[in-house]
DNA sequence: TGTACATCAGTGAACGCGCGTTCACTGATGTAC
DNA sequence: TGTACATCAGTGAACGCGCGTTCACTGATGTAC
């Protein structure tokens, strides 16, 4: 890896941490240089502007989240061929996963910015909506399978069921960082993996 | 209402509204009382400062939310004497107040707060995590109801399942704000309200 | 009923600080001939 | 192999603007005697 891209690697990672714990606004570009070591000339080097900067971290920010739901799903596919237990090893793995890695900062910055909605542009907000449509469409494929296979015992829309994943995780997000209380995450998890499961698994 | 309080209450709703869609920091007081139609010194006569305005505005949305479940919960109670026709009831109503509402600007003050965390005080952190935990209690009294009466068929801690109701809305309003579906948030709540169905209701 | 004083609901001007951004410059490394 | 030039990865100083906060002051309304 070059100098440049070493630094502009670390850049995103201070700044992504202050704004899943501060905010965009409360993010200034002084503290991130303060902690990156570098001038404020040196982050104009490497970003246009503020802006360019949060659109670097979003790129990032989706991209490792699509990776990690693919890797979890990958794991999960060779471990079963049935539809309804590859979903249920992924809660299962999602929710061990958000237990172990020691969230102190918890955070999706797509929810960060989406209360800021105003600091960014139509590109920005466009990304957003992409990355939380995209996981709509890769959930709603795995749901398809499992609903053509184990008919549900309740009639549901499967692009709703398929939101729900992002819902529950983003909603337990902001319950772990209102309450402090870490393991909030994988316990929701569970219980939708349970909801899941009732819905249609056939006894 | 004497006149100050009337300037006072005008205060707070252009505030909250200005939060809910740009976030705490990003609202600023010069905008509020732009709006408002007052000087800055106005404003000082009413808040001793911005974190004052925090507060004021959490207790009076922490009040407004507890009052607006009550409120649909005690329609749901006339209505049935059923534990679990009571929860879907109120999912139901819950769902439609939803999708009435012309939800142009949908938001959680708490999230909104909880994504800027640092602004705040031990003060404020205190009422968000003692409101979330309140909602949790009386969501968790309900679903004990339900599970004495109809054993569910699979086994889940309470706390968690009242935990989802408020995952579910919080998570329901991110969607909402980044995909621009105003019927979202009734959807994932009829969502849930299917899975509650399964999960308790017996053939 | 009139007067004195207190409280209410603000005004207007000034403050210092931190913010994002710009601009001219520089020393180290890479590349072409 | 040496020289000229280009690119990389920054530095340092200055900028203007908006922000939250303060302070001395004020006109209208309410209350006590």
């Amino acid at each position: 890896m070059r100098k440049g891209e070493e630094t502009r690697e670390r850049i995103c990672q201070i700044a992504e941490r202050g704004i899943l714990s501060k905010g965009y606004v409360a993010t200034s570009i002084d503290e991130i240089i303060a902690e990156a070591g570098i001038t404020k000339s040196g982050f104009f080097y490497h970003f246009k502007d503020k802006l360019d900067l949060a659109r670097v971290l979003l790129e990032r920010y989706v991209e490792n989240d699509t990776a990690f739901f693919a890797e979890i799903f990958n794991r999960a596919d060779e471990l079963s061929d049935d539809p309804l237990q590859r979903m249920l090893i992924f809660l299962k793995m999602y929710s061990e996963k958000m237990e172990e890695i020691e969230v102190t900062h918890p955070g999706c910055l797509i929810a960060s910015y989406c209360y800021q909605d105003n600091q960014f542009n139509d590109e920005i907000r466009k990304m957003m909506a992409d990355a939380m449509v995209s996981w709509r469409h890769m959930f709603r494929a795995r749901f398809a399978e499992i609903a053509e296979k184990y008919p549900p015992r309740e009639e549901v829309d499967l692009d709703d069921l398929a939101d729900t994943v992002s819902t529950m995780m983003e909603g337990g997000i902001i319950l772990v960082k209102v309450t402090k209380q870490e393991d909030i995450i994988g316990r929701q998890t569970m219980i939708f993996r349970s909801l899941v499961k009732t819905l249609f698994e056939h006894v």
